[in-house]
DNA sequence: CTTGATTCTGTTATCGATAACATATAGGAC
DNA sequence: GTCCTATATGTTATCGATAACAGAATCAAG
């Protein structure tokens, strides 16, 4: 850390190139137009001063921050993780940067998080999920920028939205269950209303059962999202300990399923011999269990890169036309741990 | 998106409650001087009009942006997310926001990211691993920051350092299996050079196979970084048909541990029975696996935790002083995938 | 050589806040 | 009531860039 002395501004390169600073200015945007020698000249002097932009002060005067906004529930989740990517991936070509915030599945949270974000003036907000604030709502609206949501179908959306029915996404489990000649089936999930992509998923599982005629009560509850290994292998005891009829569960994720599946496993039951376990999220681990674990397929990574499409969209259209649905089509698939024989 | 009318400014707050501007910003941080009523007028103002305070242009004026930039090699990793955890809560009262980046493990896309959030003035950077181009070091050294890097010992250290040694660390898992009586030892790794971890963590492994008398020809190198459970299941299929003698193999990270050893029991091989499994850094997926798989914890979450003092410390201080190493010690924690009887 | 179009560069005002300094008001102590 | 201190507020200049406009240089065509 040399000497704390300030770092030369465009003044200084400008100074040294013997240029003005709004000929630097537009060196170092591509499009600008600046002869070729005059702009080589001024990279020059930029590198041997150690210049790097302001983004700070051109954001201030050109009010274009190149921000992103995106809010996630957690940070340590492959799925948001996956769809981070895709946005990070889909918004690299404009040169925009994701400024992220963890929400920690808390309305109050994201709230102060998005105050915080829309200090910083993004271009455009990314948010997870359908349940928000009034204020938080407020501020996103009066921001009058472009809103996603992702990861979810709300009723009342903020903006555009790239999501799936997590209640549909769920049915298709059921579906998928009884195909397989389940009749006995329960449900491991959050015990939180917090979780509220989670809580869709157990009501459309619940509401699937009912449809086929069969019982909604195998339903455990249990720790605050998001849900671990660990909470999914205490809740299948729990759970068979309670209902040792059960023949088939689905975890609310991959992660208390493959917990489910381990404890069991030590129980010495079969899987899905004794009982079929399946999980939501199509994470890794799923895919490399033993048995292998049915889930569903959200395309994570889609949503992100949609998202971003989404975005480009409409920071060229300046046209406020931003209530697009883009549909993302769960997919289950059926894996060793719930297929009978 | 309501008409993209231009947003409030603290001048139109401060006209709205009858004071200057000035008393404005005062009313929005809590050290300032302002009075209990005045205040509450204001932010009644604020409020009524939508009014969001515009850090781009604070952070101009005040030069101080309350951002840390942080690198890290990948997102979807659960490591690198704990520390991401430990820093932005050891950062959250502060109010200290993370500027994040993705280098994928490439140090041509390190010194891109690092240059684009230079522009926007962080107050600290933090920087994963020990490996950096020489225009990126000369970046970090203008931009007179304190500088933190994590995860790593490197040799010619940027600034500060919150890490351990990879070599170390994995010569523990040697010392470990030696003790349980393996002697034909063998490493699954990636193939890269750019993930100067992991290569560290096979330097240090075969050295100390080698100071105990032993073998180090067992090892193999497969697919780029990070490392995938797919890549670990090929790698032990691999390794058994070379050497098939092979007794206790360590991956180099838990998530390809998990891939072996799910292959090994798909091809119905015992685990620790014919071959005994380790990983590297105390995934939950380890604990969880069946077996629970032997690992090395490097306290991600800790590691961010103490960068975030460190940086407050640093920041505190304004003296450049900020040559300290913060030393993490490795932990083996053993578990039944290695041990015998 | 003049003209007009095109490309390049400079000048001035401004973005929205805060620092630094100046001033006003209030509250005790004597 | 005077003086002093502490608290509260206002004024002016500035942070480092870019927008918008204006002026100079270049070049081809007539």
């Amino acid at each position: 850390m040399p000497g704390r002395k300030r770092p030369p501004t465009m003044a200084d390169v400008a100074h040294l190139a013997g240029v003005s600073p709004m000929t630097v200015s537009r060196a170092f945007r591509e499009e600008a137009s600046v002869k070729q020698e005059t702009r080589r000249k001024i990279r020059e002097a930029a590198e041997s001063l150690g210049y790097v932009l302001d983004s700070t002060a051109a954001g201030l005067s050109s009010r274009k921050t190149g921000f992103v906004a995106a809010t996630i529930p957690s940070i340590n989740n492959a799925n948001f993780a996956d769809s981070l990517r895709g946005l990070t991936e889909g918004l690299a070509e404009t040169g925009m940067q994701i400024l992220l915030g963890y929400t920690d599945y808390d309305v109050a949270e994201e709230e102060r998080l998005i105050e915080q974000m829309l200090r910083r003036r993004p271009e455009a907000v990314v948010v997870t999920g359908g349940a928000h604030s009034d204020r938080c709502r407020r501020l996103l609206a009066n921001a009058a920028v472009p809103v996603v949501e992702i990861w979810d179908q709300p009723e009342e959306p903020l903006g555009a939205v790239v999501g799936f029915s997590n209640a549909g996404a769920a049915s298709l489990m059921v579906d998928h269950f009884v195909e397989q000649g389940y009749r006995n089936i329960g449900f491991i999930g959050g015990d939180s209303s917090r979780d509220t992509r989670g809580l869709d998923r157990r009501r459309g599982f619940l509401r699937a059962l009912r449809e086929h005629g069969l019982s909604d009560e195998r339903v455990l509850a249990y720790g605050m999202p998001p849900i671990t290994m660990a909470q999914g292998a205490e809740a299948i005891e729990a759970l068979r300990a309670r209902w040792p009829e059960t023949e088939a569960v689905m975890c609310v994720s991959d992660l208390s399923a493959f917990g489910a599946l381990s404890a069991c496993q030590r129980l010495g039951l079969k899987v899905p011999g004794d009982i079929a376990i399946a999980g939501f999220g199509a994470y890794d681990i799923a895919e490399h269990a033993n048995p292998p674990i049915t889930t569903i397929d959200v395309s994570a990574r889609e949503i992100g890169a949609r998202a971003a499409a989404l975005i480009i969209d409409l920071l060229e259209a300046e046209q406020s036309s931003d209530l697009s649905l883009v549909e993302i089509e769960p997919k289950l698939l059926a894996r060793a741990s719930t297929l009978k024989g």
